[in-house]
DNA sequence: CATGGATGGATAGTGCCAGTCTCCAATCAG
DNA sequence: CTGATTGGAGACTGGCACTATCCATCCATG
């Protein structure tokens, strides 16, 4: 169940000082239960071991590059860790805890809810996903997006799902890619990897876009003509 | 230069609740400058036109789906203004400021630069970008992702540009549809359009994204074996 | 015409978040 | 021996995005 460390254990600062994370912060992480305690070997000394170590640096990589907030962060922990004590849940399981700690809570339902319940189904059909999909909280949270969308509609955002198709098609690719992958990993490992990749290439699509998009004025406009 | 209202003018109160949103936050907005004055009728009487009606919903907009924060509005605000005093940029001008104030600053160069830099450049000409990109900020936006991507290569996360290769297509597919559905507005409103597409089309990619995931587990691993 | 409830404007205060600081007694390293 | 570190508990901070409170008008209604 706990796996032996095979590198020389840590003290607190050391682990930080590793990370490059102020101990204060560490500390922090602790106290929240980010981070499970180190092994008391005395009134003043503790030992962490890599595992601690990979943890705190994941944390980071979440925070700063993610911004995930601190709360989401516990949620993820949380299916990070009865994970390695329940195994009831195969990995889909494990990948849909994970997902959902990640994406946080799902607006409720308003007024527009059923018909952005039908384009998301349009659009799913657009990909050929699977109709199971419509139980899943991720599905919830597709409705909200698109109730935002539909509710400006009459402020101009195009809507119909010919004019999401773009939207869809590259979701599809990119989470298609995605799957593929998740390395044969135990679920822990499996877990980690997906978040990591939700958060990180998340990033990297934002970023893409916009240079795209930077792009593709640049061939519809011409240059700036300072 | 100030367009002809075309509707009554509101008070301040009528126009906070015309956007649904409390009389204070308003006065919060104005105070900030994220919102130019109404014009002052008298001490106590101040009037709104469907101008401030729109970029207070537009300010909404980008807090409530996109989490901008309230600095990066006012160098939006900056953007969009100075564009109807100064007309010396053109089209792209425009779009390159208020993409910019979107994106918020880039993290200055660390260690990995060069290699992220030419890993950029092999991306870029995946999808045939032009290089003239590489001045732009959202490039060094860019480079400064892959920076963190290659700071967790050692950790497992692939990084090859074969690897990367779907996010590009997938990007690049995304902006093409993106910067033609720019209509052929004045550069104000296009900004705006750009603006919100950005943020409010950036969500749906994410949830279709993790729904597209959700899929394909499913596909591959199977259904929940709860 | 009086008057109660806005309104515009200025200033101060709130709640939350993510740390950071300060102490402390115990203990380790030189 | 002794000065620096450590783990641990608590209080404190700074930033952000609002809210709340005041106040001197003012306007609309009866």
């Amino acid at each position: 169940m706990v796996s032996t460390p095979t590198t020389a254990p840590l003290t607190l600062g050391e682990l930080a000082r590793a990370a490059e994370v102020p101990v204060g912060t560490v500390k922090y992480y602790l106290r929240e239960g980010l981070l499970p305690e180190g092994r008391l070997r005395s009134t003043t000394r503790a030992d962490y071991d890599e595992t601690h170590l990979a943890r705190l640096r994941l944390l980071r990589l979440l925070r700063e590059v993610g911004d995930v907030p601190v709360g989401r962060l516990r949620d993820l922990v949380a299916a990070l860790e009865d994970e390695g004590a329940d195994r009831t849940h195969g990995s889909l399981g494990v990948l849909a805890a994970g997902s959902s700690a990640l994406a946080g809570p799902v607006p409720a339902p308003g007024p527009l809810a059923e018909r952005a319940d039908a384009l998301a189904g349009e659009l799913a059909a657009e990909v050929g996903w699977d109709d199971q999909l419509r139980a899943a909280p991720e599905w919830a949270a597709l409705r909200a997006v698109l109730e935002t969308v539909l509710a400006w509609e009459r402020l101009g955002l195009p809507v119909a799902s010919t004019d999401l198709r773009p939207y869809v098609v590259a979701a599809d690719l990119v989470a298609r890619h995605d799957v593929a992958a998740l390395g044969d990993l135990d679920p822990t490992d499996l877990l980690t990897q997906l978040v990591v990749g939700q958060v990180v290439y998340g990033r990297l699509l934002e970023v893409l876009r916009r240079l795209g998009e930077a792009h593709h004025s640049l061939v519809r406009y011409g240059p700036p003509d300072h």
